[in-house]
DNA sequence: AACTATTTATAAGA
DNA sequence: TTCTTATAAATAGTT
């Protein structure tokens, strides 16, 4: 056969087959991201283990400025209070990405839940005892963290409006993985 | 004309029409490296700036993980004692049932950030310093929960009848010992 | 967002 | 690994 009938979702059976099918995917993978940086202007880093634990890199300009670059955003919230109040906007203008970060992550969730709902329904079944129990407990904990995330947005619209709002020195989260993406609508001016 | 003759090798004139391109083209970029990551057992980390300065990134089973193991080449397979504890009332239609609370939980958030994206921009600028730090920290809680979600349903994907399915708790699948002094391939494709 | 003509990626085989 | 080729997937321009 020539080309695929449909594409699985699950890992590919076989070291053999996932090393070939890792080497054909590859390039791809590679060619897609350099493709981005160079017409939209976008920068990243990409580091990828290969099925046999091979590290693999691409990073325009480099790994290392994209790394340095994500671990220390200028964008972030300054550690001081002093320019806070300079910066106010500033401020708001990450929470506003933030938000629009949420928004974009739990689109993408609900999609991806999705077909996972409509295509595993079949093959939970065939889960391990030990991965049901994790299953249950993140399942759990998604739920308690939905639940208080609820009780936060109500909490922030029932909010009195107060002036004055200073740049906050609360630490980011910086280290785990987030991810992010863009405000749903932007400015339509140049960078 | 639908869709495009030659594909330009440069970068896209505009700032509009990139960011444009790179909406269309980063849903394509990440599910080409999930795709990787589950069909073929590869770890990785993705991280890339938007047109627009917007941090955005992917890691499989997360970045943090990865960049560890980027920088710190000698890591070995964490041992493996994650035993079920003996709570075997919970059935499979338990689970669903579970599972689809929290689509519905996901869908019912969503809808609300939405309304409140519409609805708040102007006032947030009213918030009191303390209700910013707290609108902060759940963002950021949110977002470390979403990731954490996506991260349990790759682990499902990847949960096959076949053996080796353990990365949910940022745990590996591989066992061979890495070793990269240097990336072995850096830019792909042209750049 | 949805559509569609094209381009691009890729699975299987050699 | 690389090449071929039938087929699937991504996407640029448009509505």
């Amino acid at each position: 056969m020539k080309g695929e009938t449909t594409r699985a979702k699950t890992m590919i059976e076989g070291a053999k087959a996932r090393r070939v099918a890792f080497s054909k995917q590859r390039p791809g993978l590679l060619k897609k991201a350099s493709e981005l940086c160079t017409l939209c202007a976008v920068e990243m880093a990409l580091i990828l283990f290969s099925p046999s634990g091979q590290p693999f890199s691409f990073g325009h300009p480099s790994v290392g400025a994209i790394l340095d670059r994500f671990e220390h955003p200028q964008t972030a919230c300054p550690p001081a209070t002093q320019q806070a109040q300079a910066n106010g906007d500033q401020t708001l203008a990450e929470l506003n990405k933030q938000y629009a970060d949420v928004l974009e992550q739990l689109k993408a969730e609900k999609k991806r839940a999705k077909e996972l709902r409509d295509v595993k329904p079949l093959e939970i079944q065939n889960l391990s005892f030990d991965q049901l129990m994790v299953l249950k407990k993140a399942l759990a904990d998604l739920k308690e963290n939905v639940d208080q995330r609820r009780m936060e947005l109500l909490a922030l619209e029932a909010a009195a409006p107060t002036p004055c709002a200073r740049a906050m020195d609360g630490s980011v989260i910086r280290r785990t993985d987030d991810k992010h993406s863009d405000p749903p609508k932007a400015n339509a001016g140049e960078e």
